[in-house]
DNA sequence: CGCAATTAGGACTAAATTGGTCTTAATTGT
DNA sequence: ACAATTAAGACCAATTTAGTCCTAATTGCG
């Protein structure tokens, strides 16, 4: 389904909650907070944290923090943090995985499919993300949309009309 | 690591040969053009025609071709049709079966989100898959790229130009 | 100092998903 | 009639993911 794993899902809530709380806050007080269980957010805090999006502070009054400003971290970041590197092949990140790897000639493509999703996906900031209703991520979504409504996406506007 | 399965894989892989070939094809014998099993080819194939992207005929000397040009069929609906629906999180597809659904401020910046992906996706056609190194894709990629180089991606862009 | 609160770094199990194979039925050209 | 072919879907093994738990290391506070 194209989807994230649910730990992303919530490293992004308690990201948003960070962004809105300027304080250290610790991971059992996000856990109630945001309905998690104290065991998933410290892994996903754990993970942010070694991937440098969060500061940690040990010991009695310890806590997180964002390590930047919100308007400093992408949704890329977050994504890669927890995830791994965004990369919709296989072929992408290790070569000689794919059995159809020689008959393949689609693997550049992929590789440009690849960068733009990435591309996208680093321009929305955790500040975006955090703010209901986000103007930035809108115009983004305007800017990607085909210049003169032609092209293979003909067909396809209408349910993306119609559901969003 | 936001991939999409190894099935869809296959998929585009058989459907760039369908795009270069315009005679009727068999499963098998696609299967040994591409290096596939038999049985994988023919599950890929079944999927793609339920969605309509190909046309299957039965019987002695059938096989599948593509049902519409390759140029009117996007990287979309190749994905939709092998992965289901294109959307990053749970909550884009159905409602209540999150957690942390009431505490989530971020649900209408996803389905952005998941709206620009579609939408970035949908302008690749199979055509421009199965040309190599495909201009119209880099063209896409350059669009999405942010305008004056500000924004969170500014730290990102340095491996983007790196690795792709 | 010693205790309580906290993060670090894993291991571990159960559940869900995916990949791949197989079986049987339906269709059609020769 | 037969051989080639797709349709439909059951099935299991392998992988991945989700969630829990345990044991250290660190630090503020009384």
């Amino acid at each position: 389904m194209l989807r994230i794993g649910k730990l992303t899902d919530y490293g992004t809530v308690v990201m948003t909650a960070l962004a809105r709380d300027s304080r250290r806050v610790s991971a059992s007080e996000l856990a109630t907070n945001l309905h998690l269980t104290v065991d998933v957010a410290r892994k996903v805090l754990k993970l942010l944290n070694s991937a440098g999006l969060v500061e940690a502070t040990r010991g009695a009054q310890g806590g997180y923090q964002l390590a930047r400003p919100a308007s400093d971290i992408s949704m890329a970041e977050i994504i890669e943090a927890l995830e791994g590197p965004i990369a919709l092949t296989e072929c992408s990140i290790h070569d000689h995985r794919c059995s159809v790897e020689q008959s393949c000639n689609a693997r550049g493509n992929w590789h440009l499919i690849n960068r733009a999703i990435r591309l996208a996906l680093a321009q929305v900031s955790l500040a975006d993300m955090a703010a209901p209703g986000s103007g930035r991520i809108a115009a983004l979504a305007r800017r990607i949309a085909p210049p003169q409504a032609a092209g293979p996406a003909a067909q396809l506007v209408e349910w993306e009309r119609a559901d969003v």
